[in-house]
DNA sequence: GTAGACGTTGACGTCGGGGTCAAGGCCAGC
DNA sequence: GCTGGCCTTGACCCCGACGTCAACGTCTAC
């Protein structure tokens, strides 16, 4: 199988299958003319790669799974280094979820804030009316 | 007050004060040397940017508030245009938050799963043994 | 007068994951 | 012979928010 019925196999691009290339993820062997050449394990690796792109991983941490799959164990996740991602991206994505979730009610309560603000403005234009209290987004660094 | 002064006292870098200036965000006076001059409005403009920064907003998102605070109004947020940002920011925290849960989900169950059947396959070593099941993560396209 | 700390502009590098040419090789069918 | 489709390599482009460097001007202190 060449590069293009590769791509089109697993729904990606040949530039992709030559940017996996280029980072050693995925390499080719060549036939006669220089063309690339791909065999069904190849398929298996590019999905596994596909798979946790799409979750989210980035290319170097599909790395472990590729070369479990390539030693010949029957899933990518099947060996040690492979667990040991999981368990990272695991523990990344609930400290960025609970980050975003902290910055998720601070700009809720900031809305609910500047929309009351508004709403006294508009009916402090009729009536008397002193100072508004301003308050401020306190900063997250993350 | 000019660019290293201003820098420091919000806890920037001069660098990011020029940018800012060059994506039309905080133009700046010049003196007769053509140093850029700022004065207090400014330090609120900028520290406006940065909270707003620190929580995650691009700097185009940022732009309605900084607007609102240079056409006089005592806060940021007190205009209606950065009030739909917060609206827009709301939204798409709470999208991005659900999608990563549901990613978090899934690589927690695979996790649980790959360390079964690692356990199996080491258990499986002094005993009789068939094919283990193979699951496999179905993608998340987002 | 000279060192050092400030300021200026402009240009290029960074990170990830490719997209998009450009110039050419190789092979099939008409 | 010629077109069309596939392949090759190399090179530059994109996003966002700056970092870093170069080469130079300006001001202050000793």
């Amino acid at each position: 199988m060449r590069i293009g019925e590769l791509a089109a196999r697993v729904g990606t691009t040949t530039r992709t299958l030559r940017y996996y290339e280029s980072r050693g993820l995925l390499p080719a062997r060549r036939d006669g003319n220089g063309h690339r050449t791909y065999d069904e394990g190849d398929v298996r690796l590019l999905e596994q790669i596909r798979t946790l792109q799409d979750f989210g991983f980035e290319l170097e941490e599909t790395r472990p799974f590729v070369e479990c799959l390539r030693s010949g164990h029957p899933a990518g996740d099947s060996c040690p280094a492979s667990v040991a991602v999981y368990r990272r991206k695991l523990a990344e994505l609930d400290a960025l979820i609970g980050e975003l979730s902290a910055v998720r009610d601070q700009v809720g309560a900031q809305l609910v804030r500047a929309e009351r603000a508004m709403a006294e403005l508009a009916a402090d234009a009729g009536a008397p009316g002193g100072p508004e209290p301003v308050c401020e987004l306190k900063g997250w660094s993350g």
